[in-house]
DNA sequence: GGACTAAATTTACAATGTGTCGTATAGTTT
DNA sequence: AAACTATACGACACATTGTAAATTTAGTCC
């Protein structure tokens, strides 16, 4: 969970663990802009004052968890070997790596990462993206002519950490239907391009 | 804007677009949660009380605002011709409709799709996967064996419609650095799997 | 174990926000 | 012009916020 060295009181430690447990629970009952540090502090136990001690307001605390996440998520995908080798073999182990940690996390993962915020645009967004590729799916008949148009580099990589990222939200939302590594097999195959 | 059609006072439209566009203002301004229902009416220039004629709560206001936004895409998106022509094609005029009126809207979508929430958690999930999927794109050397694993189709709709949407909020984070055209043949060509 | 130090609690307070009353005023419809 | 209805206004009880003491509790260090 990360702590800066200096931080050894096992006080603060308590404190926060108990901060984000209780968020964490709170963000599963309710959406995000009902939780109060009032009802924070109720839930974890603490004075609602000793939250001050430690973050700064509500939005302060989940950027430090998210920080602290992060820096977990890039323990288990810190690749040993080089990008060059990686990148012949097909398997991309570090994909499935990420998709054991989260399956082993799944219900911090879930309820993180799909707590209903103020995504509702992308949501619907998402939605009719869904609905219409699905139809487009549906009636393909691989007219593939390669005409093998140069893509930008950047867009690639907007493409495919947004396709990366949504596939594993949908996978969560769902509860997971799929292994981890049989997701990750089909994801290498779609971004096989 | 989609008006139910029993709605034809003059003065409801009004405070509702007064109510809209503050509430777009604001949300250009400070994160959703420093937007209280008393700044909004006060930029309005509205009664606070009136708002409650309206919308429960803010939360309330933007999920109606989202549903108008889906109809209007919905409107831009709907397609004449049918899908399995339209598969034919390698153009996909849609895609090209959609990103021209998000580029004709830019302002409002810009706010409201990038607007920080609480998409923190998987916005730091967006960036690790933009730095490693970056990485490993610049070492491809083209590994093609093309194992032609069949794909899950849901799988494969979470997938697109993700890198769809990821793509078009990235292209308005960076304030459109490309035309709808030239993107739309971009995305056009990396979905082409 | 005892002294020192840091964290947590307790109580209090002013400021702001929420949601809901009547009632008055203005604009709309027929 | 009369009937209707949305909005404005003032007021209310209540919750939340952020901060500031003073005090208690718990951990650290020797």
């Amino acid at each position: 969970m990360a702590n800066s060295p200096q931080r050894t009181d096992p006080r603060v430690l308590r404190t926060r663990q108990f901060l984000k447990e209780a968020l964490v629970e709170l963000m599963e009952e309710m959406s995000i802009e009902k939780i109060t540090v009032n009802r924070l502090a109720q839930r974890a136990q603490i004075n609602r004052v000793t939250f001050y001690l430690h973050y700064r307001d509500i939005p302060d605390m989940l950027e430090k968890m998210a920080d602290d996440m992060a820096e977990e998520v890039l323990e288990v995908v810190r690749d040993d070997t080089d990008p060059m080798e990686a990148a012949q073999e097909e398997k991309w182990p570090m994909l499935e790596r990420l998709l054991v940690h989260i399956a082993e996390n799944a219900k911090f993962y879930k309820i993180v990462l799909t707590s209903r915020k103020s995504t509702i645009f992308t949501d619907r967004l998402f939605k009719l993206m869904a609905d219409i590729i699905s139809a487009r799916v549906e009636s393909r008949v691989t007219a593939h002519d390669a005409s093998e148009v140069t893509v930008q580099r950047d867009i690639a990589v907007w493409y495919g950490s947004a396709a990366l990222i949504g596939t594993i939200i949908a996978w969560l939302r769902e509860d997971m239907p799929y292994t981890p590594q049989y997701l990750a097999r089909q994801i290498t195959s779609l971004r096989a391009n």
